[in-house]
DNA sequence: TATGAATGAGACTTCATTCAT
DNA sequence: CATGAATGAAGTCTCATTCAT
């Protein structure tokens, strides 16, 4: 009887909100910049978030949440390391080009220390270092050194740094390239090793 | 070599900054908030910044500057990268443990794309990397396939960020021990081998 | 003599209405709120009335219609001014049980200055007041000193105001008795001899 | 050194505070109106109370904190009850004449289930109640089975809520006079005989 | 010079009302 | 006719900045 939910509407406000934050931080994108360029009413959002806070966490989860589901899937077709390195710095290279606001907004809320990551996804992803791990250590591609720690920030973070460096022009100011994924894929490889 | 009272003001208006900033975030931390926490009125800090902004972007600027200093003192000391690498995690460390806010606040706002770094600190920060390439380059201790990116990435902010994921007990809640720091060394140099 | 689903639904809303006004207030009772208390749709109440403001004013008249064809049919049984206080005092002290939020509703809205009684309710509880004192001034029970306004306050406002008292525990925190009814009852009489 | 706070402006909030509340109600007075009618900035009126609800509340306190000032004064010159209402109506007609918005405020926030009066104006109250009490139940001014309920709302309630029906010209519109204070005075004394 | 009272733009959020379905 | 998704004006509150003292 009643107009029903415009499931468009939520997905420009997120998008929209992403885009915000990584151009001007989260305290430098308001409601209302956001509600504008979503093209949605101000108070709009709050039908499906209590607040501002909520929409980013949610935001800062479903992305890291897809990159689980990613390394997972990953885990179920590669065996080696090398593989999944390969695998996942190709996936982050893609999102770079197709959704590089979304791999820049991780970046920033990653490095926030008010941003907690969900408990949920965090279990999910330092399970999904060891299982990495455990085989990895049996074949001899990552040291019996390194633990968790290690095996995310080289495989994850690293990358994600890299790929952000890149859009900060910071040293270089060339739009990334196979060459730079391979190398990458090298240094990842031997840091563990 | 004594400070003038003014410089003892602004310095306690920079550190309540930074400490406040990595609490608060770059919003959350006030003004007000800062200038009660350094004990110096409000407007005071006016006299030396045209505002909160340039406040911050100076905090962040200095503390890269000291950064590349140390990177140049030992550059004129040591002559491998090997050395130049364990010099250079034995700094950080030695920060998180006595200045643990100050390796946090560049954490965090090296990750934001509002805070542009000066350009100067930038070209400098540049130009030591490149230092040590050339050398490395020749004794072979780091690949020629690797630039000035990837020594920036792997010597400075790899060991940044291990610290940071640990202040956040992301991984491990255990406090940094001379294990971790000869670890994270191993990784950085064979990255780069 | 069965309600129609529209008049089942109205009154809902109203009863829904005068409880979230006396808990939180005439702002802080939203019509969403209301309408979710009265199950029915937001936009439900609009078929009915222009707006809250018109929905609140229709509640307080009604109650003071009630109230006003309650002193109605007692002046038409009784004849004293003993009797009728007796009564009236009795039928606050049922709505009271009955109905609390009711009560408790005219107490707040009557003291409001915004919401102003409707004509008609006026002029009829005026007259019924002027009708009573007619009888009352004619058999002594009340002084010819005092006139509609005294008569209404005693009789009307005063047990309201008795029985609000009670229900916010000011002095008192006991149930309201039977004790209570005569006392209330002899000082009302006591007070316009 | 700084500019020395200006007692009067916080003053005048209040002021406009209490005039506003009367004319709109709670919710209808905002605090942007407010501000605007006391001359003042906006956010003026944070830096003395946390928001708008501790600011009414503390308005409410301090008018019943006169009250029962007033009221304590009176019991230490008048011994008898028919001196202290005397006094007590006399004090209330001069406040609806020189302070009308007064009088009214503390009539419409009282009704209100919200605004809880302060545990020691409320204490302190009742106290003067008793007090009164004890000797004119003594002397037989007030009957025994009359409390501090009986006499807070005879007392007290009633002169106020006579005033606010003549504001509110609900019966009469006329002014009000020396005669009418008499004649409630009569009333009050007589009902708690 | 240093202070901190005062400002007011603008942030987040609520909610009465509308209207497509 | 009834619904409830959507709107956006308006509310409360914050805080960077100014400037009289």
């Amino acid at each position: 009887m009643a107009k029903s939910i415009n499931e468009d509407k939520i997905n420009r406000i997120k998008e929209a909100a992403i885009e915000l934050i990584v151009e001007k931080g989260y305290g430098g994108a308001s409601i209302s910049a956001i509600a504008t360029k979503a093209d949605v009413a101000t108070g709009y959002l709050y039908r499906f978030y209590p607040g501002k806070y909520e929409l980013v966490t949610d935001l800062l989860n479903t992305q890291l949440k897809e990159i689980a589901e990613e390394i997972e899937a990953m885990l179920e077709k590669e065996t080696t390391a090398e593989l999944v390195s390969q695998r996942l710095i190709e996936y982050f290279f893609q999102q770079a080009k197709e959704r590089p606001f979304h791999i820049r907004f991780i970046y920033i809320l990653a490095a926030e220390y008010r941003f907690k990551m969900g408990e949920l996804e965090r279990e999910k992803i330092i399970a999904l270092c060891r299982r990495l791990l455990k085989s990895a250590h049996a074949s001899g591609e990552i040291n019996r050194k390194y633990k968790e720690e290690e095996v995310f920030l080289m495989l994850v973070m690293y990358p994600i740094e890299y790929i952000n460096l890149r859009f900060k022009k910071f040293i270089s100011n060339k739009s990334l390239s196979n060459h730079d994924k391979k190398r990458i894929h090298r240094l990842c490889i031997n840091a563990l090793k």
